[in-house]
RNA sequence: GCGGGUGUAGUUCAAUGGUAGAAUGUCAGCCUUCCAAGCUGAACACGUGGGUUCGAUUCCCAUCACCCGCUCCA
């Protein structure tokens, strides 16, 4: 398929069209980048997220699971640096309508290092030293204005200072301050991983691409803690394994690309930092980020809590604080991923264009149709279905001919048709079709679930 | 947040300062027994709020949303 603007356009329409994705609030005139997903999109959503929990937890025999609170308590932040780090002092050219960040042009303008000014000296050292816009060199910048990318509320009834908390913007620092609970309660020895699925939020400056940046996101987050030391040998172990993992859900090698921070990209806790981009409908954008986070965090959490954060290793009878290598992944870029890379557009005979959607079975929202030929088949048809919707999710649909059923199944991607006709009652045998092969095979009805279950195990 | 563009059924596209049309999709019925066939019928739209006007989907203003660019992205 050709990854273009337009097949965004198409991608979205169809989302919206079938039930996968709708924009958020639409009866009151949408709220920006805020999308819900529908009947199929939950379903797809939740399959991603098992197919990840199967693979990183229940298969692994490292990583554990955990859901901490999105709400924590401020000091968390205060250690982890998102409340001082992540607040940009920003102003706006207004003759060229460009962006700056307020301590950067000083920086680049004559060296000066401004950590820990506050927004009013920045802003009078740069009109006192007529610090021109770098791109248009006039001098007629607006005020600071600063962004600070996490979401604040309030706990409890009173609006005060004192109630302030945070939605958290990444679902990692609930695993650091967990590290001894989990560490002790699991008896696991390091190296161990620990993996959580949840929502995170980020006022995000800029959002938008459909679901590919939203202020509002679900993470799949694993901290692996391991000896320092071996860090570097785990961030590639993880690296490899994270590829073949999506290549396993079915996105191809050409539309991913593994790529390394520059020195001056890394942000200020890690020691190396690999994306793995893939080329969406717009372009190629992160879709994984590894990084090797040191033991930056656990220190931090360490120094501010007060508590050591340390681990006892009784093979060594060493104790330290472990490095943690941390492969992070956003649901909502994935299955727009694994969007694309199903999305197929099909030349019909007769010149008219339909989609099919290619997903690996086991992320698809339903597994199996059951299309009875005829109405009058409906009952034998309707019991087939009870009986597989007790094992996998399933759809059933009697209306229209069957061509345009079989057409409806392919544009959601389900991989299995199972058609009853006038012949089934007297052999016991129906037809499974499958999506991507178009091949037929007829089987006898009580077979039908297991034929299907073997197909989509993963 | 700034600049530019766009907003008419679910989708694609018309028309109009005076009742908004079609195709397709959807639903129901008939027919049809394996890949969007046919017939009949039905439901569904001027993003929102103001202003000008006897009357606004159409003109003006604001707002909201989307797209492109800039800035940013733990």
């Amino acid at each position: 398929m050709q990854n273009t603007e337009k097949t965004m356009d198409k991608l979205i329409a169809l989302c919206k069209g079938r039930g996968f994705i709708y924009a958020g609030s639409e009866i009151y005139g949408g709220l920006a980048n805020t999308w819900d997903y529908g009947p199929l999109g939950v379903e797809l959503k939740n399959n991603i997220k098992k197919a990840w929990l199967k693979k990183f937890v229940q298969e692994s025999k490292y990583n554990v699971g955990l859901d901490s609170a999105i709400l924590m308590n401020p000091q968390t932040w205060i250690a982890s640096g998102h409340l001082a780090g992540f607040s940009d002092p920003l102003m706006d050219c207004k003759s060229c309508k460009t962006r700056h960040r307020a301590d950067i042009l000083i920086e680049d303008f004559d060296g000066t290092v401004t950590a820990g000014w506050e927004n009013q000296q920045l802003e009078d050292y740069i009109n006192e030293k007529k610090i021109p816009c770098p791109n248009c060199q006039k001098i007629n910048f607006t005020g600071i204005r600063k962004f600070n990318l996490m979401f604040k509320t309030f706990q409890g009834i009173t609006e005060g200072n004192a109630d302030e908390i945070y939605l958290r913007p990444e679902t990692a620092q609930g695993i650091f301050v967990n590290f001894l609970n989990i560490q002790r309660t699991s008896r696991k020895k390091i190296p161990f991983g620990v993996a959580q699925v949840g929502k995170s939020f980020r006022n995000e400056i800029t959002p938008g691409k459909f679901i590919f940046r939203v202020r509002e996101f679900e993470q799949m987050e694993l901290e692996f803690f391991c000896k320092p030391g071996t860090d570097l040998e785990w961030f590639s172990y993880w690296k490899d394994f994270c590829k073949n993992w999506l290549l396993s859900l079915g996105l191809k090698e050409e539309n991913l690309k593994l790529r390394d921070h520059t020195a001056e990209e890394l942000c200020f806790y890690s020691k190396a930092t690999t994306d793995f981009e893939y080329l969406y409908p717009f372009g190629w954008g992160e879709l994984w980020g590894i990084a090797d986070r040191t033991d930056y965090d656990l220190k931090q959490h360490s120094n501010e809590s007060g508590k050591t954060l340390e681990y006892f290793d009784p093979d060594t009878n060493e104790k330290f604080i472990p490095y943690v290598i941390e492969p992070s992944l956003g649901v909502e870029r994935l299955l727009l991923a694994v969007l694309t890379e199903a999305y197929n557009e099909e030349a019909l005979d007769d010149g008219t264009i339909r989609n099919i959607l290619h997903f690996h079975p086991y992320l698809a929202p339903f597994k199996a149709a059951v299309l009875p030929l005829s109405k009058k088949l409906g009952e034998p048809a309707e019991k087939l279905y009870a009986e597989l919707c007790k094992s996998f999710a399933c759809d059933y649909d009697e209306t229209g001919n069957i061509g345009k059923r079989y057409r409806r199944q392919d544009e959601i991607g389900t991989p299995f048709c199972v058609t009853l006709d006038f012949e089934s009652e007297n052999d016991g045998k129906v037809t499974i079709r499958e999506r991507d092969s178009m091949e037929q095979v007829r089987i006898e009805i009580d077979k039908v679930r297991a034929y299907i279950e073997e197909r989509v195990g993963f």
